[in-house]
DNA sequence: GATGAATGAGGTTTCATTCAT
DNA sequence: TATGAATGAAACCTCATTCAT
């Protein structure tokens, strides 16, 4: 993978791992026909939809069977276990949303307009993993746990704002490294989302949020 | 459950619960004499112990007994199950560390030396961070989770920082929701604590983290 | 069951079955078409090939048809089961070498040149054996576990060379029970071809067992 | 393991293995007491009973511990696996049996009465395999299919009698590779045991079986 | 107080087998 | 003729949990 950074910071960029390969195949090695790619989604459907209610440790693939309307079996055509459904789901997310995110910080106008960029790009964290908190969750977990597949997902995922972030620094001559501060200011977007529904019981509503990471950001980024 | 925040905010201060309860009851109701308190202690230490290897959905009972050279039977004697015994291990470290955590941001000298105060803070909750991820991560998980126990454990610790940094905020008329400001500068600090090692994956080493985010704690609690 | 055998030694010639028949209907009962016979030839081959790996109890209908190139549902409409398919080889061999492994020995000059006789016979055992082993495993397996068809297939292939040394010690009047003598016999012959492999690890090589059963052979059946 | 046979012929004797061990633990690690031990016991017992039965590929746990009248669970406390519990039968076997079967040869008169000797032999090598024959199957089929522990039991078991048979064709002076002739008739002895049953459907008795092996014995040994 | 032993319960996996196309 | 797909059935295996000692 290129590191495409324009900024000549050699080694402080984050190692870029390539997008997501999402194997189709089923079990047997050959790639299912259209009814077969249905039962597949509709498998992850039932996977997604789970993970809202249970820690991805505890699915267990009965479950996703039947939530999917099928049995067990049929589950283990098109995935080897249930972490693989997950994995797959993660591969999907990460594919569809690495260029939107690092856009979110890149297309900012930091210079002319830093209040409106960072806030634009506090708001746009918030929405996305508000939208997906299951699986970006599992990805938060699994990493942490040590497990490489969904590390490097994560890694790939990330490594759009947080390169932009780096940009931003440079460009602006923010003072300290530039890549712990995207690294610690991506870390607050992510923990922040993520445990926004505690927050709020503690009287902080969405919006008190997003003004005080956009703050955060912009002091941080901008000098 | 009452606030007993001093500071005058109604309802923008966390909901403080009261210092956990510890049962140290046996499964019939008798407290332990000195050799069953030993028991039980060994089969903590067992917990904490495996806790930092294996995530705490995956502990199994068999797991600690053994490695507390006990039988599964003796382990029910103290704790009704798993999950129990990483309770108490919390339930212990949030007693111990909640006046701690609250000083290393009370005592700062926000005004007259607000980088050192920030530095300290930053500092302190990175090793406390580090020093009990294992425990900390349950309680950051089962919190997601929706378990009310860790959940309340988890708010009676960070209540403590969270009310300090109100009171600065509040304190140096810093701009924004004293509260928000708080919830997301707490949120960050776990959340870099708990990645460190991926951060360091990426060449940000431990001193870059700590000045980063003291910089980010500095310019959001004082003006 | 008729006994065939020309000898006349009432009772102690071996039950011969009949040529064994090989059904090449399909499972509607329809004989199949060039293509479809290409189709049960490829399982056969198929089937004959994971034999040398895999014990029989231990083929998988699936493995077959992957190994085909083809499908679990086409296997059945050529075979109701794994182990029919292998049944089918096996009566392939029983009636290719049922003539030629009786020649082996009939053909024998056993009065002229006795010596020569018994080595031809061992060494015609031996790579009929080796080269058959697989199937021949199986052969010998099932009808150790009293599966009648297998069994039956046995005979049949052992009947020709198990009649015709019943001959040669009738008519060189060896001592003893020329039949026991037959079956002793042949039962060496089987058992040291099928355990060559482990007799080379003892440091036994293939031109010592011939030596050594030949002399077996010929000390046996001539007086 | 020392090479004990008196005979000068370095390499032409079989690999010894040493005697067993025959691991009494259960999965857990721990010694079982008396209660335990006795289960295990009746575990075993029920394994050997359906072995009796049943090709040691379809030995199911649920059987066995059905036919122990315990649950799939208990067994699972004493061996890992249904094959663990055949291994466990087989190598109790060969302890059992080595010395005593290595006797059967070794204690022949081969030069004052060498008729009675090939006699004896031959008749207790039929006793003891028709006396286990569900076991010694086991310990041909796993050995044929490549089973390391299995073969190197088999070794362990049929080294006795074998190296008893090269000191007796050495020192008769008999013809041949005393080796190879030892493993041949050892060939012979096992596989007739193991037909005995079909070769009486073809009209050969026990005594019959006895007599010849015994003849071959005598002529292919004793010069 | 401690634990050896046993097991119910439940999820995982594998396959043979079928059926509609 | 061939096969994609689905699945019932059955074994595997693991654990939490209990009970008698």
């Amino acid at each position: 993978m290129i590191d495409e950074s324009p900024v000549g910071i050699a080694g402080s960029t984050p190692p870029a791992e390539g997008p997501p390969d999402i194997d189709l195949r089923a079990v047997d090695g050959r790639l299912p026909g259209r009814r077969g790619l249905a039962t597949r989604q509709r498998l992850l459907a039932a996977t997604a939809s789970l993970l809202e209610t249970t820690g991805y440790r505890d699915l267990k693939v009965v479950e996703v069977a039947r939530e999917a309307g099928t049995s067990p079996a049929t589950f283990y055509q098109y995935f080897p276990d249930a972490e693989s459904a997950v994995l797959v789901l993660a591969a999907e997310l990460t594919e569809a949303w690495h260029d939107e995110l690092a856009t979110l910080v890149a297309d900012g106008d930091w210079m002319g307009n830093p209040d409106g960029a960072a806030r634009h790009a506090s708001e746009g964290f918030l929405d996305f993993w508000t939208a997906h908190r299951a699986v970006l969750g599992v990805l938060d977990l699994a990493s942490t746990e040590g497990d490489e597949r969904f590390r490097d997902l994560r890694t790939w995922l990330l490594n759009g704002p947080t390169t932009a972030m780096v940009d931003v620094a440079a460009a602006s001559g923010a003072a300290g490294d530039p890549m712990a501060a995207a690294g610690v200011l991506v870390a607050m977007l992510a923990h922040v989302s993520n445990h926004q529904v505690g927050l709020e019981r503690w009287g902080v509503d969405r919006s008190a949020l997003v003004a005080t990471m956009a703050g955060v950001l912009r002091r941080t980024l901008v000098a």
